[in-house]
DNA sequence: CGCTAACCGAGACGGTACGTCCAGTCTTCAG
DNA sequence: CTGAAGACTGGACGTACCGTCTCGGTTAGCG
């Protein structure tokens, strides 16, 4: 993570381990469980050797999410917008899945309360499928699919959102139906025609 | 939380002085640095005496929101649904904001990874929230200002769930613009006419 | 213990559990891990209740041995002085075994840094003890089984101070055989003729 | 005490700190006062590293006793028995006062109820006080002061076992003249002809 | 024979110390 | 002369008892 004292002498075998040991033991007590004495000990590695390449524990389990799914720069396209949107907002789900083990969710929970990490999270993980969701929707205005002027961060926002609002109240994510709806839903007002003024004044 | 031992002899001055020193505490080094210990010494009061009472020290926070921000049970009704639910949205912002000091989002972290804070957390603060804003829809609709089969669950998601999205993602709360824009899309999809099947399909 | 408030209204049978309730628990856990909140749950008696009579749990534990124990006023005398000395240390001698259980010992070791209870040790278990065993020693000197200059201070370290050294130093009692050598050395050395000036010299 | 995890890697200046600190503040307040959680602060240490080496309170002021009084392998040799058996009486009566604040006092006591403080003490302090001890009465008997046949073990008893009784009961140290009355006693005792039988029945 | 003061149980309270855990830094030693 | 092993300070954790302190609810004995 940010600056390597010197990166050049970095022993790959003991990132791979620590690595390996803050996935295994992520899966056994979950990423509140998880400690860096506790992955040092298992890596058989010493803790200055974790404090030299990250800055917290947050730190290591983001790379491990990172090495894990990596997301195509390129957005699916199926040609029907609803099922490639699904499919992106499913990859989603499945990583705060499930909700009392999910190593991104540790680490979302982390973040709320370190700024440091919370940055490292948005720019690693969270931007790049950002990018790509906002990618397919530009291709679906040029199809026509979606209107010129569609605002697509709202679009981000009412798609994602619920998401992160279930987390938040552990409310459970939505099944496959409810997330058809959603979909459906967000299209709809987006494609809908803007009803003169509506909740615009102010 | 939840059976007091015997409430009947509690101290009620000792309660009073540990939710007054939560909130002070939290105040000066956010919900991350509170500690029990901290709280035990601000307020005059032994440790005993907290864990006697509370579980966690983030049931002595839910405990001070609580008191802090009791929820009107009858909805606000201006008669504008857009201006009302921007007022409930609003509210809920007030708590999330700001992001590294607010203790309702120190709270929410915590639950993410103490399944009975969660459930805490939403029977008290979150559920009353829900059952006003769904009230308030429910008379939108008695006025035929939302259609008698729009998803109120739907709705939910998609105006609560940006909120959440970016106090998870430290993505800044919505400004009031974006704000309006939001709820103008929702009620767009909920009011616009289903365009025969879209994302029905499945 | 001391001073009782007021014993007239004193509940006996309060006493009485509080009593047993010590027994059992020294019993069960030893001296060492005797508390006074255990012996008030256990006797089903209030805290203060033991507080009101006795200043410590040292106090309630020598009321007990004080109770099982008590000397009879009179010494034995059989006749033969070894024999009824041999009688009188093996009295001690159970009371101090068995050495990790023996509330006795507990209660030596406690008063090794409370003064107060080791007064009321002194008064109530040890002095009596040692009156009768001086007592013996006397009517020894009346019928000429001890010279009538025999040293009887000196007579009592020597007779009761092995004990204490065993005790204290965890060695182990003295098994029969080794008592009796013990006052048959004793006995010569209160005997014998006092080899002119020998160790009197300083 | 014990086995140490590692004692290369030891801090020698932590257990020095360590036990300066237990010095100090078992002269302050005695043994009773005496806390792991004060030695840490006062010692400037952390409470980790006091239980990292020992086990208990008791195990760190045994080790600061056995270096502050190690003993002799050679006993005193004057020539003259009673002198030295005097002067290593003495030894220990020294150790023994003043009554209410003599650590070795309260580690006895505590090691009353400890057993695995009981086996250190004794194989620390007290095992090489009696090998010297029985050393010098060994040369007694080879020049002939005391018969072949004395029993030493019976002497150990007499002779340390009046202090030990005098310590349990609060009886205060024997002062020179009753100590050396005792050795004249103890020494005539070894001395004296076996009066034939005497006790030595059963 | 009813008042009232002390008892009683229950257990909350402010404290002190316990022994453990982990964070993050510093030191030692082997390769 | 690097890096593993791990000892170090620091500080919060949650627990156990301490001895004190209300609470109501009996009793007991005096007036």
């Amino acid at each position: 993570m940010s600056k390597a004292p010197n990166a050049a002498r970095r022993s790959e075998s003991s990132r791979r381990a620590i690595l390996a040991a803050t996935e295994e033991l992520c899966g056994e007590g979950g990423y509140g469980r998880l400690t860096i004495e506790a992955i040092a000990t298992r890596a058989g590695v010493s803790k200055k050797t974790i404090y030299r390449w990250w800055p917290s524990k947050g730190a290591v389990v983001l790379e491990l999410l990172d090495e894990a799914a990596s997301v195509a720069a390129n957005p699916p396209d199926s040609g029907d917008l609803a099922t490639d949107l699904r499919a992106l907002l499913t990859e989603v789900i499945g990583l705060l899945t499930p909700a009392h083990s999910s190593p991104a969710i540790g680490l979302i929970g982390e973040a709320l309360h370190d700024p440091d990490l919370a940055r490292d999270l948005r720019e690693r993980l969270i931007q790049p499928r950002i990018a790509t969701f906002k990618e397919r929707l530009r291709r679906a205005q040029e199809t026509g699919q979606l209107p010129a002027d569609a605002d697509l961060d709202v679009a981000l926002d009412l798609l994602y959102g619920p998401l992160y609002h279930r987390m938040a109240l552990h409310l459970g994510m939505p099944d496959p139906s409810h997330l058809d709806s959603l979909i459906a839903h967000v299209l709809r007002a987006l494609t809908a025609p803007h009803p003169a003024g509506a909740a615009e004044q102010r």
